[in-house]
DNA sequence: TTGCCATTCCGAAACGCTTCGGACAAGCCG
DNA sequence: CGGCTTGTCCGAAGCGTTTCGGAATGGCAA
């Protein structure tokens, strides 16, 4: 292997200058730099990464940590997380490194083993819950990550997010403009704060169009068919609120809901209008749904191409202000909503003023 | 962080004791070797991947290359893989690097940049070719790796594979056995090892036999459902060869050749008998097939752990005979086979002798 | 006593890189 | 001319570990 003091000699320069020119450093002649990058090439020299680390604190190489093996139905979206991952932080130059951490370990045991050998020095954070064990641990440590999603404030490191308030305004707002008025959300799990952040935005809505809550049209839940489906009789079963509008946290949501509609004989949208978030699942196109569904739209493949591009940049202590980024969602209309009828509205807005279920 | 140097002071030893006693060699006393382990561990002393990289030449970090994201229909393989070697090699005390490499970018180059810089000290590889230029590139930079599956002589490297010669003779015994003399074999693509592996043990058991080689009745090809599919149109189909018994490379190849039999009116086993190797593809159970399909059965699954012990006995320096191992086969009876009708069976044997298809 | 072995320890060099502090020369100003 | 800046360069230290060669001690045989 050819190294920098091979290099050096080849060139009848210092060590010191060859390893400055091939770093960018500004006190090099423009052709001593040229110099030395052909002779770089030529003799095919590659810095070690290990004396790079071991000079520098940093190794390039940048980790994600999953608990476990992923269940199967998220085989699709773990391949699109890795691999894109993977190609996109080769290209910045970074290695990266996948640790499947047994599930009986403590997660920060494990974080903790990661860093303090000195091997990783950069984490993509997943799933985070609003209080994170993870991000206490590595605040503390002073290691870089970028988080996929926000948690509590202060937002004071580095993440991808889209705007979840915004995403649930938008869907809510296009069931309140058509004159519905009973309008419930499947939310996603309590402890998230994009679900919280949801919450907000369809109370906000509700609020502003004057609409009084009424229990049992929100529901947190995990973001399956299956809860979707269950959600689904819940609401329009014998004896349920009934809801004139439903939106639905993403995909799988909507798409057991829909068929929880289509046993139960309702129409859509004539009896009940659907919207949802989509993200872009693997293996549910909303746009194929029957009926295909009006839907903010910011498919999650987005995200992960910029937290590539975060992490590298935090590691590289680039300012705060470039390492948060707030994805674009589109709203795109398709029909799975309705007006309400004249006689629905009016008895609507008199439980409105009476302010509760009848 | 606390390093060798902090022990040192702390134990009134030098530091060149201290890096002895843990790493357990023989001239440390024995109570040393205790006071050392204890204050390691009271001080949380995590010894620095790179600096001993520095020194020894090793990284502890073990990579997987892929040179693309893998196709959908390969999800749940490409979780199985990663997940378990993943998981086996951090308790080896391993890093795994997962790299998904630029499908532009030559495959060699992409091998020679990640083992250039010294920052991954071994490899496993999939999917060989009978010439795989990774083996010839990582064996010319004297860099350890262990193949999933065999190449072509000589087996100077580690391995875990199966032996698919045994398991194309085993399928077609079962066959030969039950009487059938026109027996197709659906084979896995050209270039592998495996394929022509079983394709020698279908010939041998055939000539064994006494049974001529009739054209038409092996087919290479992509292991894939449609590829059965298209073998069961083309062996069954108008003016085929039509075969009694069908060996199939694995459960895809077979699910698709059901599909085609289905299709075209032909019962199993009544009218056709197949057999299948079995690797236990995610998604496909040729036990809960229609029929159950006698089959070889050695689950791919099996593979990956070994994989991952070998690899890191390989970076050890382990002798060759510890790295190779060949995994088990079970020939499972499910009743997808059924003996030729005398009538065929003379027909049969009078084919064979005049030598061809009539 | 001397010589020799086994046991246990240590100093120092080495791995390949970055970086601090300073050196040297040339150019410019007053 | 002296003093200052600017542009290039270099020596040497240091990152944390392993390991080579040797040194000190004690025990035992000759």
């Amino acid at each position: 292997m050819t190294t920098l003091r091979d290099l050096s000699r080849h060139l009848g320069l210092s060590v010191t200058q060859v390893s400055r020119a091939l770093n960018d450093h500004a006190d090099v002649a423009a052709d001593t730099r040229e110099r030395v990058r052909a002779a770089a090439r030529e003799l095919g020299y590659q810095p070690n990464v290990s004396a790079r680390r071991l000079a520098t604190g940093r190794s390039g190489m940048l980790g994600l940590v999953l608990p476990d093996i992923p269940p199967q139905a998220e085989d699709a979206m773990f391949v699109q997380i890795v691999g894109t991952l993977s190609q996109h932080l080769s290209r910045l130059g970074r290695a990266f490194v996948l640790h499947i951490a047994d599930p009986q370990d403590d997660i920060v045991e494990v974080y903790r083993r990661l860093t303090g050998g000195g091997a990783l020095d950069g984490f993509v954070l997943l799933d985070p819950e609003r209080r994170d064990r993870r991000v206490e641990f590595l605040r503390g440590a002073g290691v870089p990550f970028v988080i996929h999603g926000r948690i509590e404030e202060p937002h004071d490191y580095s993440f991808y997010d889209i705007d979840n308030r915004i995403v649930a305004e938008r869907l809510t707002e296009v069931l309140v403009a058509a004159g519905h008025r009973r309008i419930a959300f499947l939310n996603g799990p309590r402890g998230r704060t994009y679900a919280a952040s949801r919450h907000k935005g369809w109370r906000a809505v509700l609020a502003r169009a004057g609409i009084a809550e009424a229990p049992g049209l929100h529901r947190w839940g995990p973001m399956s068919e299956g809860e979707g489906l269950l959600a689904g009789v819940a609401l329009f079963g014998e004896g349920g609120p009934r809801p004139t509008g439903v939106v639905c946290g993403n995909a799988r949501l909507a798409a057991g809901l829909l068929q929880a509609l289509r046993a139960l004989g309702l129409r859509v949208p004539g009896d009940v209008s659907v919207v949802a978030h989509d993200d872009e699942l693997p293996g549910f196109r909303v746009g194929a749904f029957d009926p295909p569904l009006t839907a903010t739209w910011s498919p999650l493949a987005w995200g992960w191409p910029h937290l590539a591009r975060l992490l590298a940049a935090a590691v590289d202590g680039a300012p705060l202000a470039e390492l948060q980024m707030v994805g674009e969602v589109r709203l795109v209309e398709r029909g799975s909503v309705a007006p309400v009828s004249a006689a629905t509205r009016r008895r609507d807005s008199l439980t409105d003023r009476t302010g509760g279920v009848t």
